[in-house]
DNA sequence: CACCGTGATGACACTGAGTATTGTCAATAC
DNA sequence: GTATTGACAATACTCAGTGTCATCACGGTG
């Protein structure tokens, strides 16, 4: 259409503004202004100045928890591995706007903590889904939330480096790296199939001592009481 | 003290309306008045509102910061897990006041929206710090990046549960019992002391197939490229 | 064509957070 | 005794966010 929607009207006109005059000398009234509309329509569209800035955080946390409740427990790690690689394809698929906000965010304390409020709710995603899966196995409560803060830790740290690289490269091999990183560390946290057909691997320090031995497989068996 | 400090007064009188009367209810000017002081004498002490809730956040970290900055390369497990029983001794010491602001906070958006802006400062301090520790090993920022989220998230998910319980138990076995997991975990994140002397363990299924055999040795080297 | 319901928008008023400025008073220094 | 400093109060201002009501465009209906 010759005219985009108010929505996207509003929020172009709040990021342009932010950058040439900076966040906090942005009034409300300014963005409806420069979009052609008034200061009540712009309320409509978003609940709050810093909503303007991540328009589309609901849709994208829906979709993901859609991805997520859409498996069973024999396929919780692809679903993992998806859902992040949802969230990353929609940072890549405008990589304009994501670069633009991303400098933005960099600048405005209001709108960083903004930014961590909504991973923690990612992150609260991916614990309870994760929580589920393990459901019934020793310390699940513990395990989901460290591997949900790990995955979540890996998809950001990606996406921190595809930014700060001006979104230049493609990041998903790094984030296949990661994400395979955070899964083969916490591999055995998979619930055994049926409690007796484990898998594994010990090597040994032909010069280790039978203490230095005894004390790694002490280690070991410490982590699972 | 007869009179205890201003600030003391104006964060407690703070809490107790919130509780009374809900947050968004309570005015800044209700704050100064229960605390016998004026609104601008409040601003003088606590940036915002929210701020009364939270007072000593920066004493807080500025003290795990200390701990961490007084350790070698060599301590570096020792001093994460000392600034990690440093935080938690800190809401243990007080249980009243940790536990009427869990509550508090979990009725409150806004509070909750700032405490996790606060867990994200903690991150940040332990991924630097970590980073620092690892530099130079391979994949040293997804490392750090990594092992300060499930840190922090370890702390937390502890916390949470001793504030649930009302803050009746000793956190500090289920603290050790987790970090023990994280550090287990993430062992392998050591730098090898000299490239020789790593003790590792296998172990095999007797039933297990050669392939599968094969399967567990191929994704223990795929972690470490 | 006149009528009517509906949904989008604007105009306006109000509350309250946060800031800045200025004034006042008391303690301490000199 | 006077000057300086610092803690607090008083006041006015900006602006975010909420709520209410009027207006206008519109599509359908009689």
């Amino acid at each position: 259409m010759a005219t985009p929607s108010i929505s996207h009207r509003l929020a172009e006109a709040a990021v342009a503004l932010f950058d040439e005059n900076g966040y906090d000398e942005t009034t409300v009234d300014d963005i409806a202004a420069r979009a052609g509309v008034s200061r009540s329509t712009f309320f409509r569209y978003y609940r709050s100045k810093e909503d303007a800035v991540f328009p589309d955080h609901d849709t994208l946390l829906a979709t993901v928890d859609a991805r997520l409740r859409a498996s069973t427990a024999d396929t919780a790690i692809v679903a993992v591995t998806d859902a992040v690689r949802i969230v990353l394809a929609h940072y890549v698929e405008d990589a304009e706007v994501s670069l633009r906000r991303y400098r933005l965010v960099g600048r405005v304390p209001a709108l960083r903590a903004r930014e961590i409020a909504s991973v923690a709710r990612y992150q609260r995603l991916f614990r309870e889904f994760i929580g589920e899966w393990l459901a019934g196995s020793p310390d699940a409560d513990l395990r989901a939330e460290l591997m949900a803060a790990s995955v979540v830790a890996a998809h950001n740290q990606v996406l921190r480096g595809w930014l700060r690289a001006g979104g230049t490269h493609d990041p998903f091999p790094p984030l296949d790296h990661a994400l395979g990183y955070v899964i083969a560390t916490f591999r055995h946290l998979e619930r055994p199939q049926d409690g007796k057909d484990q898998v594994v691997v010990a090597t040994f320090s032909r010069s280790a001592s039978p203490q230095a031995v005894m004390e790694a497989i002490q280690d070991h068996l410490g982590s699972r009481p």
